[in-house]
DNA sequence: CTGAAAGCGCTTACAG
DNA sequence: CTGAAAGCGCTTACAG
């Protein structure tokens, strides 16, 4: 089924067809009712590929995703899941690429395959190397994540600084003088990841400023390294009544050795930071937490890559969020 | 970049060019080598539009999941997630569509703008009208679940009745003689949705066959349904000293809810069920479980997919999985 | 061992 | 208001 015999059971020629159906030229009523009619009748559709190859554009967008290897956080995933939605909304494909190396097929088709128009790179490292691909290629991209030179840059970011400087006010209005602070892994941290480098720094700066004892522990991104380094905390600093945390992957374990060495969460023990709102409404008891607004930030990415491909050359745009902390059941005044 | 440019530099014809690169030819050793220098010192590849334009095939799969609205399951999430990986090891592109109703315009450029191959399914309704449109396509496609004619369909599953049934003999085997089980909502099990019903038989034939006193529930997917549904449970059943579930939504809910009514699991009460290994895991305390082997499914969904596609004419074929029960921390021996 | 040419299915200037 | 034709970038029979 082709515009050919669209055309030839309409009794037009293949242009009328391709007008009628984008509406970029005028055609006669009946002529184009016809048509339609036609078109319903085959429900026929142009292929993506002709027009993709006329038109020097795909209506794709690529999405780069962290390989599975590594799972996926509630984060990442609500953030997957909105990107997709939020370009559906607008009639764009999304392509997904798995990729995390430097060499990766699917990120190579991506790039130089003509396959999307333009692609979204999450979880961005340091000194990317598929950013500088992306930029040989010309490829517009929008990361995120702020990475190397970020006024150079289009991306969405998460404020992670003001967010946990946010949980220590809020950990310190009521009245937790020793404070714990959990970060990414310490191979993330060395790396000088952003994300965790900012929220130490936005961590440290508050304390300061509420003359709060403030301790940094490095833990991985899983379950039992978050046991582990609660282990580490309450024997390293008996005297903290709390812990804020922007490690969403090691929270279940943060919770279950809390629970372990005795403590009721919030009566004895406070746990606050930035996660994302399914993870702290599905917590027991639930988080009091900056919730990233990840279904905010998919469409936010969409929006950015639609006008960097529709105007290349235009001035970089970003947006860093940093929402307002929900409270719900997992911080309480300081047991004296 | 094209073709052209590339024989140009190479000063050989754009079929030698096109040879050397597939290999379907052969190609001068000498002159390979030189093409290959081009090809790589401008880091060309084909154009994935012509190429599919020609070739009539776009190494492409389509993954069809929920949409947003319905925020999908660890089990689900885990399946996309192997899904991609599989096709990229395979060097298959993946294009997500998010479409659940009967008109969706990603839905319809999938099946009819032959962008993909082929298309793996998720989560069909009984009677999907999607099934209908993919066949009267004639696009090549795996479901993830059975509906309709299961023995004409190409498919994979989780064998609900199974594995609920092992969950009531495990329970059984521990003392609990009244047990509980958790479904999924009202308005699937009134739809007839496969998994629903069939982990309701299951549940029904294994109780017979152990003489335990059994009652259904039916949930909604969500965490506060889960607490709603364990308050009817305790007031109805007092005497219920298990729950069993392949609600995975509802989990942190029940768990909620238990809790409050002053019980312990596993001590005071028991509770298991079919849920992703993920879940199970990070789960306080962590949950004996059926542990749904949904990497594996999507890898096998892969397989499948590709083998239809192959070959269009060939036998359906289809994998039931039924993974044994983890042993964790959420079951033990009945008080008495 | 290599090249010239056709054709995949579109869209859009060009022409009337 | 409509049509004939070019051309997007490939791959592959056909020919030598």
């Amino acid at each position: 089924m082709n515009i050919g015999e669209i055309a030839r059971r309409s009794g037009v020629s293949r242009s009328t067809v391709s007008y009628a159906l984008s509406g970029k030229r005028p055609v006669a009523a009946a002529t184009r009712r016809r048509i339609l009619e036609v078109v319903d009748e085959l429900d026929y559709r142009p292929s993506a590929a002709a027009r993709a190859l006329r038109e020097g554009r795909t209506r794709t967008l690529g999405l780069v995703i962290p390989p599975a290897g590594a799972r996926l956080t509630s984060m990442q995933l609500d953030f997957v899941a909105s990107v997709v939605e939020a370009a559906a909304r607008v009639d764009l494909d999304v392509l997904l690429s798995p990729s995390g190396g430097d060499h990766d097929r699917s990120f190579d088709r991506l790039v130089t395959g003509q396959r999307v128009d333009g692609v979204v790179l999450m979880e961005i490292r340091l000194a990317d190397p598929r950013v500088t691909r992306l930029e040989q290629a010309g490829m517009p991209f929008v990361t995120v994540g702020r990475v190397g030179e970020p006024d150079r840059m289009w991306w969405v970011d998460v404020d992670y600084a003001t967010l946990i400087a946010r949980c220590v006010h809020h950990l310190a209005d009521l009245g937790h003088r020793h404070i714990a602070f959990i970060n990414r892994s310490a191979r993330l941290v060395a790396a000088g990841y952003g994300p965790a480098r900012r929220a130490y720094q936005g961590f440290t700066e508050a304390a300061v400023q509420r003359g709060v004892i403030a301790s940094e522990f490095c833990c991985a991104d899983d379950a039992s390294a978050g046991e582990t380094c609660v282990a580490q905390i309450l024997a390293a600093h008996p005297e903290a009544t709390a812990i804020a945390t922007i490690n969403e992957a090691a929270l279940p374990g943060v919770q279950r050795a809390l629970e372990r060495a005795g403590h009721e969460i919030p009566d004895t023990f406070s746990v606050t930071g930035v996660v994302a709102s399914r993870w702290a409404e599905e917590s027991r008891p639930q988080l009091t937490a900056a919730d990233v607004p990840a279904a905010e930030m998919g469409a936010t990415a969409v929006q950015l890559i639609m006008e960097r491909i529709a105007e290349p050359g235009a001035a970089p745009k970003r947006r860093l969020f940093a929402p307002p902390i929900s409270l719900r059941g997992s911080t309480g005044p300081v047991v004296r």
